[in-house]
RNA sequence: GCCCGGGUGGUGAAAUUGGUAGACACAAGGGAUUUAAAAUCCCUCGUUCGUAAGGACGUGCCGGUUCAAGUCCGGCCCCGGGCACCA
């Protein structure tokens, strides 16, 4: 028998135990069972859980638990993606290394799961920075090397000072590192490369299949990826540049074609190059030009410059003279670095062209449908429309124009329809230290060469010292120092992008211990794919991306079945707190922790005073925003356990909002849902008191008891519903909440009181499980039950009990609402209207009006429209 | 500019297929219990008129469809997220 006190502290732990010597989330393969694979994505070992981690692992650990008890086969497993920057960082600074900070780490936060009381299988957690991990991507790396997949390539990447360390275009944002935020530099540095872009067709096709995804995420890929279809168009030049005889660009619109009036090519390109040798100004325009950073987004703010080469290119179908420019705005590392310039119907060009007097030229009026008006003088005309000022063409619309222009290029031999890709390859070396060594060797002749597989893994050495920027295996001269057949070789001392470790561990955790195979198939497909992944948005392009071509790279070579890796996607929202903070005259910001602060409210509730409680002196609420270190907002979820158990900061996190919106950390709603659970408890101790509770006789039950079992098994529906399909926890809870204000409002003196009672908390018990695991598995055991909990069947809706012999019926005149009735649940439309019209109410309202039509919706509505 | 979300009481939110707007909770106010406090329990709680019964208004703004609109349609405003000289 449980105390009579909630003491959540001792329940959990000794919960907590029971799981672990029960091995009660221990997952096998089990082939006559339907398998759950549910995960969470892997936290980066900092130190501490955040309150970030506490929402995305309880919205996972929720629906695990509800899939168990719907007898499913659960896997849900946990590792650490233990690679990466802050590791060096925080050796520097405390002067250790970093594997043991992460490895210290990855315990401390451990500990911290296991008292959230987390079911996962901690027989497959994984570390990605150990070598039984990152081995096998050492080992996949080389199959894709040995398919042609890798390549090296010297070429401009985007150069983080800070971090000294090259960024994938996907990790620039704004111009910044993605991590350390310092303005990107341009640098070139030979790098491994990966070819996503080979894939980037399914890639983008298979986003169909994705139906469980956000629309958002979704959209956000097939943006990335950005395919665009479209025509290759060579232009031959007047005169032989640099040995080119001419040059291709690509073009979106190639029913545009017969209206251009120049081609601009990038400050790179060979003709930009040789021209400039001969023209100042051009030179120093293509040398100004370099120092224009990689950054898309630098690009969109910069003025549009251009410089003309004093070249001409021939028009492929007019047979024209067009003048080729260099512009700032055309890419290099896009198409062909060379476009063809529409200025009448694109407004860059147009722009452009008005900027240096370049001729603009009409090829395309709107069709009838359309009502534009167009002016050239003002603006391009960008849509579609019909042809004009193009000879045979005239006339066709621009899509017919499109395909007639293009097979004139093909027969010509002038140009090709094309499908071109917004993603560039995956640039996947690091300089630094902390992560897996890149398993190539460099010869002396030059060639690059991956390292043997009896040579594998290359070990990483954990035991060096930190004492600069330079990576320790790049400082140790000796370490690169090998052979390869025979002849001195040196092996790469770069490391790979963590996105290599994240971009398979969902795959490893199916043979998480397994020392011979990367992944053992068998194992591979019965778990895979993914049955639903829990996350933050922020990895909706990036590491998503990266990972469903990884899951299509294992399956070609042979590793898996499936096409795609996460078949349900949920992102959670983010989590905020209130802010405060003080400013200096300098308009410096100092920000408190909102522990230290102490706040007055008016009457509506609204924060109008808030005092440091260290000096009493003022701050400035600063709203809710994101919890982080710089707003120095963080509630730390170790302190809310301590205070007030798990169980209650789980419904707290899952009640305050709907699992993808952001959710507002609240002290006071923290205690409200404290509140819940101990009443909940509260209710089932008194209950328990009673002994010999009667069977359920469901036939001998009275009105009022019928209602209270209805309500249950209407509750059981609606939440078995929200947590299964919606994935609306905040409902859930809601429903549970009010039922259970119900049952403590019921009668208890008749032996079917207690009967229906003890259905109600029984499912009550049930139903909050995946919530409130710790508390349930006690109060579980206390309503006599001999299994557990965690094993226990779902409730079941006995639709018997749902249905209403009597309905309450809105009566509205005109569609407002006039009264409310009782009636039969198998009333006639007849007998309801006869009730309806005795209604004082209804009969004041309907005086001088002359009845016009009656609608009835059975068991819901009755609205009489009169006038 | 384009693509996704979203705008509902003092606050977080609910309303799932067009059918009672505001469930559930927080805050606030009142009361019971207590020597007192904490804890717990009960009541009130969109605005407004009214002693009450009851009425009017109310889901960002304007218009439409419908017996009936937070929900559907057209136009607009605002907020959040993403993308963007991509040819």
């Amino acid at each position: 028998m449980a105390d009579k006190q909630y003491q959540p502290q001792a329940i959990e732990k000794e919960v907590q135990a029971y799981w672990e010597t029960q091995q009660t989330f221990k997952a096998t393969e089990q082939v006559d069972k339907e398998k759950f694979y549910c995960l969470s994505m892997f936290p980066y070992p900092s130190g501490r859980l955040h309150m970030g981690h506490v929402r995305n692992y309880t919205i996972g650990d929720v629906i695990s638990r509800y899939q168990r008890m719907l007898g499913k086969n659960v896997l849900q497993p946990m590792g650490w993606d233990a690679f990466g920057l802050p590791a060096e960082n925080a050796a520097l600074n405390n002067n250790t290394a970093p594997a043991k900070w992460t490895y210290a780490n990855i315990d401390y936060m451990k500990t911290q799961l296991k008292s959230l009381g987390f079911g996962y299988d901690w027989d497959r957690e994984i570390a990605t920075c150990k070598k039984d991990y990152y081995r096998w991507e050492q080992w996949f790396f080389t199959r894709l090397f040995e398919k042609g997949l890798v390549y090296k390539k010297n070429a401009t990447v985007n150069w983080d000072p800070v971090d000294h360390t090259v960024l994938a275009n996907e990790q620039v944002i704004d111009g910044r590192g993605w991590r350390s935020g310092a303005l990107v530099e341009q640098k070139e540095i030979p790098q491994w490369f990966l070819k996503i872009t080979d894939y980037a067709e399914e890639l983008v096709n298979d986003l169909e299949q994705l139906e469980e995804w956000p629309d958002q995420v979704r959209a956000m890929q097939k943006n990335w990826i950005g395919r665009s279809e479209g025509v290759e168009i060579t232009f031959d030049l007047e005169h032989e540049v640099a040995q080119l005889l001419g040059f291709d660009v690509y073009t979106t619109r190639p029913d545009t074609l017969l209206g251009v009036t120049y081609v601009a090519v990038a400050a790179q390109h060979p003709i930009a190059l040789e021209a400039a040798k001969t023209n100042n100004e051009l030179a120093q325009f293509v040398d100004e030009c370099k120092n224009v950073k990689v950054a898309e987004a630098e690009l969109a703010t910069m003025e549009k410059k251009g410089c003309a080469t004093g070249y001409y290119a021939i028009h492929p179908l007019t047979g024209d003279k067009v003048p080729v420019w260099v512009a700032n705005f055309v890419l290099m590392g896009y198409g062909s670095g060379a476009v063809m310039a529409v200025p009448g119907h694109d407004q860059r060009d147009w722009e452009f062209a008005t900027k240096y007097g370049l001729a603009i030229t009409q090829v395309v009026k709107p069709s009838l449908a359309q009502s534009a008006q167009i002016d050239l003088t003002q603006g391009a005309f960008t849509e579609k429309g019909l042809l004009v000022n193009s000879g045979q063409y005239d006339g066709l619309t621009s899509a017919q124009a499109f395909d007639a222009i293009a097979d004139t290029l093909v027969a010509l031999k002038k140009g090709n329809k094309k499908i071109n890709y917004r993603l560039r390859d995956w640039g996947v070396s690091r300089q630094r230290y902390w992560g897996s060594p890149i398993p190539m060797l460099n010869l002396e002749d030059g060639r690059s060469v991956p390292v043997p597989v009896d040579q594998l893994p290359v070990v990483l050495p954990e035991d060096v010292e930190m004492n600069g920027v330079i990576s320790p295996i790049k400082a140790d001269l000796e370490w690169a120092k090998t052979e390869y057949e025979g002849q001195p070789a040196l092996r790469e001392t770069d490391t790979f992008d963590t996105f290599m470790e994240s971009s398979w561990y969902y795959a490893r955790y199916c043979s998480a211990q397994n020392d011979q195979t990367m992944l053992d198939p068998a194992q591979a497909n019965y778990w895979l794919p993914v049955d639903q992944y829990v996350g933050g948005i922020e990895h909706a392009i990036l590491h998503l991306l990266y990972s469903r071509f990884f899951h299509k790279l294992l399956r070609d070579e042979g590793l898996g079945n499936s096409d795609e890796p996460y078949k349900r996607l949920l992102c959670q929202g983010m989590v905020l707190a209130d802010s405060f903070y003080r400013e200096d005259q300098s308009g410096k910001q100092t920000w408190y922790s909102p522990a230290d602060v102490i706040s007055e409210k008016d009457d509506k509730g609204r924060i109008v005073k808030s005092v440091l409680a260290a000096d009493g002196q003022d701050v400035i609420h600063g709203g809710m925003t994101k919890m982080s270190k710089s707003k120095n907002n963080g509630i730390d979820p170790q302190q809310v356990i301590d205070v007030y158990g798990a169980d209650t900061i789980r419904v707290f996190t899952m009640f305050a909002a709907p699992p993808e919106q952001t959710l507002e950390w609240i002290d006071s709603g923290v205690e409200g849902s404290h509140r819940f659970v101990k009443r909940l408890w509260n209710l089932v101790q008194e209950h328990i008191q009673t002994q010999d509770v009667a069977e359920l006789e469901v036939a001998s039950l009275s009105g009022p008891q019928k209602a209270i079992r209805r309500l249950v098994h209407k509750t059981i529906k609606k939440v078995s519903d929200d947590i299964g399909r919606r994935q609306t926890f905040n409902t859930a809870i809601a429903a549970i909440m009010e039922l259970l204000n119900h049952l403590q409002k019921a009668p208890t003196e008749q032996a079917q009181d207690l009967a229906v009672m003890r259905e109600g908390l029984n499912a009550i018990v049930l139903m909050l499980a995946p919530v409130a695991p710790h508390i349930c598995h006690v109060m579980y055991k206390d309503l006599g039950h001999e299994n557990e909990v965690e094993t226990a069947p779902w409730p079941q809706v006995d639709e018997a009990a749902l249905v209403e012999d009597e309905k309450l019926l809105v009566v509205q005149i005109n569609g407002k609402v006039r009264a409310k009735i009782t009636v039969a649940a198998d009333s006639s439309k007849e007998q309801v209207e006869a009730m309806v019209f005795a209604e004082k109410n209804v009969q004041q309202h309907l005086q001088d009006k002359t009845l016009r039509k009656v609608i009835y919706v059975p068991g819901k509505l009755l609205n009489i429209v009169a006038n």
